[in-house]
DNA sequence: GCGACAG
DNA sequence: ATCTTGTCGC
């Protein structure tokens, strides 16, 4: 699929990333509902001591979640790892895989948060307005917000809202797990993110696209060591 | 100044 | 994220 080059990744200073934060933040849209969903993609990373990056890119039918294409790739890790600044670290290698795909996506879940940021622009976001279709933020913990502690039964919720704003969701996806933390990426609704969050979560905590996409990389990274 | 802090 | 075995609970 075709990737929007919005801007370089190439020698960016901390203030440079956080300027292109700031920037990109106005060109998102929080709105969209996702009808006719046929594919659903996701990606994930490892990482090794040697400074190596390893990536996978999965994409799945929906509703069966068969596994249509499954891309992997490595490359040096270009960025450390700074709390609020992750798509530095990870967007490079992900979208060169989500490149390879054959098949747009209708819907893309990605390893991180969304508009759940400090500047409104999380790894979801980011990765979003260069893949230009719906994407969604699905996190296993929290960057920032406030919010109650979700009921144990699956599919309860609660908002994730920062300084009274709403900015995400928090919810279990199954029942006694630990809740995810749901935010908009892109070109997408509150409601929408959250109701394909649930859709997708069948046998894990995680869902599918994404646990499947972790496993890849898990054992891809195996491989190559 | 102090604590928090996606993966 | 990574390291790392067994083990407690639904």
């Amino acid at each position: 699929m075709e990737i929007r080059k919005i801007h370089s990744w190439e020698n960016l200073t901390l203030a440079d990333a956080k300027s292109i934060q700031n920037n990109l933040a106005r060109d998102i849209i929080v709105d969209g509902v996702s009808k006719n969903v046929n594919y659903i993609a996701a990606g994930d990373l490892a990482f090794s001591k040697d400074s190596t990056a390893f990536g996978a890119v999965v994409l799945m039918t929906y509703p069966e979640f068969e596994i249509v294409e499954l891309h992997t790739g490595k490359e040096r890790v270009r960025f450390p790892y700074i709390p609020g600044y992750l798509t530095f670290r990870e967007a490079p290698l992900l979208l060169s895989l989500f490149e390879k795909l054959q098949i747009v996506p209708d819907l893309v879940m990605v390893d991180g948060q969304g508009i759940a940021h400090p500047r409104k622009m999380g790894l979801g976001a980011h990765i979003g307005l260069f893949l230009g279709i719906p994407t969604i933020g699905v996190a296993k913990s929290r960057l920032i917000g406030k919010y109650d502690e979700p009921k144990i039964e699956k599919g309860s919720w609660s908002w994730l809202t920062h300084k009274s704003e709403k900015i995400g969701m928090v919810v279990r996806t199954r029942k006694n797990v630990k809740p995810l933390f749901i935010s908009p990426g892109n070109l997408i609704g509150f409601e929408s993110a959250l109701n394909w969050t649930l859709k997708c979560s069948i046998k894990y905590r995680i869902p599918e696209p994404t646990k499947i996409a972790h496993n890849t990389v898990t054992n891809f990274k195996k491989s190559q060591i």
